[in-house]
DNA sequence: GTCTATACGCCGATAGAC
DNA sequence: GTCTATCGGCGTATAGAC
């Protein structure tokens, strides 16, 4: 019984290492760059045929990545959603998560704002259409009806806002911008906010 | 002497078919999931040999391609100063620009803006180093000196400026925007220079 | 259940025939 | 100068030994 508890912690923490490990690959020298041997060395295992325990083929992990990711993203947003009224609350809360994301786990903000996933993950369905997406479209609809936001498509509120915010951090992940991304955020938010806010 | 120009004509026209070739399937399926077969195909020519007569290595087509485009647009962006005075006028021009790109050459957009051309070419120096961008970020600052723009850093008037041009291009590119990129131009270039415009 | 050895295919590049 | 045939290497994946 502890034994099997053991194991199944040990597996897991084998799981993960190949999880952290591959995702740091996959945003530091992308995904065609990366060989599985790369993923052994880094997770410091002795033979690529553990990993093959765990998942069947390379794509595997990538897709395992990008929906872990997407789906812990998608939590947050319900998190920040129910703990804020206003749409610019909302907002900001997800701002705040993104560029603390940025400064903490760069490498989950490279793989996902930097690495073109269709390109080795052509069946898995594009950024705009996640769940996570979808929510935030939801937000500047109801800041809109609200009369928060301006009159717009929310589609074109996420353009403009989205445009200052993802461009700050991509800017920041990829060397332009030298500071801690936090440096940036406030006159990020400001800037964003004033692109879509009423009045 | 008319065969020699026939000669030089006929094969810089085939040099010119593997690039745009090159360029097209870059664009859509990425650097790695296009072979030299891909190539030779899209070009209409019958064997991969003839490749190697004008490119060594199919890095090279790339690299080709890379400074072709970004040459072109460092030039765009001379005779767009040289034909306007203000700030506002000149980044007009290029947002011009990059909009009627995007709807009449979008593979030259999608190379440039969604394609991560470090991961092969590694020895490039990324966007941010080329001239094209250093003449952006001059004019920026032009703009602040002549107290167009308000006071910020060039860098940062950048990053929100070009973070709502960018995204809108962006959008439009990969699909999330299904109207002509042409629609979209006023607003974001209203959002955009709202952003650092003084006053 | 873990690792070694290897199979298999693909692709970039070349050499040699025509 | 153009094409065919092929080499060499790499990387994923597997099969089989321990």
């Amino acid at each position: 019984m502890d034994q099997e508890i053991e194991d199944t912690q040990e597996k897991s923490k084998v799981q993960d290492e190949i999880l952290q490990s591959a995702l740091k690959l996959f945003a530091e020298k992308g995904y065609f760059n990366t060989s599985l041997i790369d993923i052994k060395d880094a997770a410091g295992l002795q033979s690529t045929g553990i990993i093959y325990q765990h998942f069947k083929t390379k794509q595997r992990i990538a897709e395992q990545l990008y929906t872990d990711i997407l789906g812990s993203l998608s939590c947050s947003i319900d998190d920040i959603s129910a703990n804020h009224e206003k749409a610019s609350e909302q907002l900001r809360g997800i701002v705040d998560l993104l560029f603390k994301l940025t400064d903490e786990a760069p490498d989950v903000m490279r793989f996902l704002m930097l690495v073109k996933i269709s390109e080795f993950l052509p069946e898995v369905r594009p950024l705009h259409e996640s769940a996570a997406h979808l929510k935030i479209i939801g937000i500047i609809e109801n800041g809109i009806k609200a009369e928060e936001i301006r009159t717009m498509t929310p589609q074109l509120g996420y353009t403009h806002f989205f445009g200052i915010i993802d461009n700050t951090l991509r800017l920041k992940l990829n060397g332009f911008l030298d500071r801690k991304a936090d440096f940036y955020q406030l006159q990020a938010w400001l800037a964003a906010w004033n692109t879509i806010a009423k009045k």
